[in-house]
RNA sequence: GCCCGCGUAGCUCAACGGAUAGAGCGUCUGUCUUCGGAACAGAAGGUUGGGGGUUCGAUUCCCUCCGCGGGUACCA
């Protein structure tokens, strides 16, 4: 078979690492892309082929592909050997695998190393020629960040660094939610009852906000609340309806006058397992002395599963949920009045309330002064914040315009605009956008466009992402299709990089209820964790580094578990799981760099050492561990490149990993200062460490994990 | 209903359309007169949810079914 047979114009010459170690080189496919036509035509030209099924067909030239590929891959191997410009050429299962020269490739690769440093698998500097506005981290004022919010500030984090190193312009911004119903709720229940308090010792005033806004919904929320256990416990407990029987005839007994028909309504839900609706109620007051008799029940429900010794501890739970809600049994009758009043203080921001104004702008700083700590301890900078107040004013003007411009159109009330009409899409596809409140309010629609816009008008940039929580993903094609129609014509310009939740292992968490663990608490438990192991594995270190290099790993322990986890992947945070330092995370990664910077630092060599040494240096002999370290150290830049064209930290996750196992398989395998190893090999090795520790330091400095030199 | 995502070892997750589907945890067995044991080696563990299709070749691309999660006009 001659090699002229093949058509290079349709098969590229495709060159990829070999997928085994050992040998310096790369492998093509070629002759098995070939050979697959090649045989194909041949079986054609016998007439082999006719008359069988296309199975048949199949299976016939699959026979012969194997055999036909790597009778090719050898006589292009002869071809290629002829050539005399690589150290092998192998003609392996059809494949052609090509080995460099080990001494000279090495050389090559650790002086690019050793020369290019800290900038080791970064491309020139803004080369990309693409300006690129990396949204993230867009934390609200007046609410407590929690775990959730970590894998976002990570992320973000992680991609702004590999853009900016894969050669793209790069602005990270940040936008805050300083205003909205969150806020509202927040001093409405601050003026309300915390006016002119002050934070309990040991408290920012930040996170005492946070508190105060979860008591905020509790107290709005509290007849939903409770509804919602009755709810629970009519259809869980099915002996509720004898229970409840003694409830209810204590109520009629009660010198209280109770309405007989709600007492009725309710007996009627508890009895036909039917759902409790609080408006159906003709009385709402009922609910008190019913719920407090309900806890008589419970307390009994409860005590008689525990001595029965049964692992039921379901009864005890809910007597629990009961005593919680019961604590609070007399806000029932105050709830409509509170959500009036929050509703009111809502008003007092629309109206430029000057004295509110003056709360909104004290308290705001408090959590900014929060949030700025949070950044700086996760490493986020931003050139912009924006905040969503300020384009309050814009989102408004630029509805009246989509309003003039016939984009938008008022329905039921409201600025909305119908995205499949205008688009011409038969099929439901990006469906309608209300884009203001029927009071005239803002929504995050009408923030987001007139952001979006001032982001392209002000800043030049080519590219605007966001990076936001993927359940807002139709929200954001929507956004980008009303841009479209507006004017905005380059459908990449805006991309929206979702990523999947983080929940807790006892299900979805949510910052209303404040069950979430905050992001402080888990930041501080992971602090305490890592001091403990460093203090046991480093006792001699002083008590200062202790405490940063602690810092150091538990930050990074975080980091990665946030990054090692595709986008599109939900995960499950498990508090314990995060704090193991053990396997596939952070400090794996940090001590084989640690061991790399001891071992240099006991050898007594600078990188300049290294550097100068080089050219004197023979990479000759090396043993596989060597090699598989190496082939791992070059792919680097290659890695950087597609982390950041596929927006996917968690190939460098990956990678860090990798190039951490084989340092370490390596050092068990090559010594480097033991008695009685040749001065040549030691030499060698040293620069090998060398280039392993600067390119362990990149990889993780681009994931925005430190890497201490010692741990 | 419609749209999006996910389904790979007991568990948590990898795998630019390429060679024998890989790690970590867990389980079992080993390696130390240690260049830092937060390490290393080995074993066991798989019909890649099911079924079709495209391809010389599919965990990867397409279709379909099943299961789970999310989204679906004045919530953020």
């Amino acid at each position: 078979m001659a090699s002229q047979q093949i058509d290079p114009g349709t098969k590229p010459i495709d060159l990829r690492p070999l997928p085994f170690e050992g040998t310096w080189g790369s492998a093509s496919t070629i002759a098995r892309m070939a050979a697959g036509d090649i045989v194909q035509k041949q079986l054609d030209a016998e007439g082999a082929l006719e008359g069988l099924s296309k199975k048949e067909a199949k299976k016939l030239v699959n026979e012969r592909v194997g055999a036909a590929s790597q009778e090719l891959a050898a006589t292009l191997a002869d071809h290629i050997r002829a050539s005399g410009r690589f150290a092998s050429v192998d003609a392996v299962n059809g494949y052609i695998n090509i080995g460099y020269d080990a001494d000279a490739t090495t050389n090559r690769l650790v002086s690019e190393v050793m020369q290019q440093h800290d900038t080791y698998g970064h491309a020139a500097p803004d080369s990309r020629n693409t300006r690129v506005m990396i949204e993230h981290s867009q934390l609200n004022t007046h609410k407590a960040a929690h775990v959730g919010h970590l894998r976002n500030i990570c992320l973000g984090v992680a991609l702004t660094n590999i853009s900016t190193a894969a050669g793209f312009t790069t602005m990270p911004v940040t936008y805050i939610g300083d205003i909205g119903r969150h806020v509202i709720k927040c001093l409405w229940c601050y003026s309300t009852f915390h006016a002119g308090e002050e934070p309990r010792e040991g408290i920012s005033r930040g996170r005492w906000l946070g508190e105060i806004y979860v008591e905020a919904g509790m107290r709005l929320n509290y007849r939903k609340d409770v509804v919602d256990f009755l709810n629970r416990l009519i259809k869980e407990d099915t002996s509720l309806g004898e229970g409840i029987d003694r409830v209810l005839k204590n109520l009629w007994n009660n010198d209280d006058p109770v309405d007989g028909e709600d007492i009725a309504y309710l007996l009627g839900k508890v009895t036909n397992v039917g759902e409790i609706v609080p408006d159906e109620l003709t009385d709402a007051d009922v609910m008190m002395p019913f719920f407090t008799l309900l806890g008589d029940y419970l307390r009994g429900a409860a005590i008689e599963a525990e001595q029965s010794e049964e692992e039921n501890s379901a009864a005890a739970d809910r007597y629990a949920e009961w005593t919680q809600l019961h604590d609070t049994i007399d806000w029932w009758k105050q709830v409509p009045a509170w959500i009036d009043a929050e509703k009111a203080t809502f008003q007092l921001w629309e109206n430029h309330d000057p004295d509110f104004y003056q709360l909104w702008e004290t308290t705001r700083d408090w959590s900014m002064d929060e949030l700025k700590a949070i950044f700086e301890e996760f490493g986020a900078t931003f050139d912009v914040w924006f905040t969503e107040s300020e384009v309050e004013d814009e989102g408004r003007a630029m509805v009246r315009e989509l309003l003039d411009r016939g984009i938008a159109e008022i329905s039921d009330g409201l600025p909305v605009v119908k995205i499949d009409e205008k688009l011409g899409l038969e099929q439901e596809t990006y469906r309608t956008m209300p884009i203001l409140r029927s009071d005239g309010s803002t929504l995050y629609s009408t923030k987001d466009l007139a952001l979006a816009r001032k982001k392209f008008e002000n800043y030049d940039i080519d590219q605007s992402i966001w990076v936001v929580d993927v359940r807002q993903s139709l929200y954001f094609d929507q956004i980008t299709r009303i841009l479209e129609l507006y004017g905005f014509d380059d459908h990449a310009a805006n991309l929206h990089l979702g990523y999947e939740f983080v929940t807790l292992p006892s299900g979805i968490m949510s910052s209303r209820k404040g069950n979430a663990p905050l992001l402080e608490d888990v930041r501080d438990a992971m602090i305490s964790r890592a001091l403990d192991v460093v203090q046991e594995k480093n006792p001699t270190l002083a008590l200062e580094e202790q405490e940063q290099v602690s810092r150091d790993i538990a930050i990074g322990a975080i980091k990665y578990a946030m990054l090692a986890r595709d986008g599109n992947k939900v995960i499950v945070f498990d508090p314990d799981e995060a704090l193991s330092f053990e396997g596939h995370a952070a400090p794996y990664i940090q001590y084989a760099h640690a061991r790399a910077c001891r071992l240099l630092e006991r050898a007594g060599v600078s990188d300049a050492d290294v550097l100068a040494a080089l050219p004197e240096t023979s990479f000759a002999g090396q043993i596989p561990a060597e090699l598989s370290l190496l082939q791992q150290i070059s792919i680097f830049p290659e890695m950087v490149q597609r982390a950041a064209t596929e927006h996917r930290p968690l190939h460098l996750t990956n990678y860090v990993f990798e190039l951490a196992k084989r340092f370490n398989d390596f050092y068990h395998e090559a010594p480097v200062l033991q008695e009685g190893i040749d001065p040549a090999v030691r030499q060698a090795r040293l620069a090998l460490v060398t280039a392993t520790r600067i390119t362990l330091r990149n990889g993780l400095s681009l994931l925005g994990i430190v890497a201490p030199e010692q741990m």
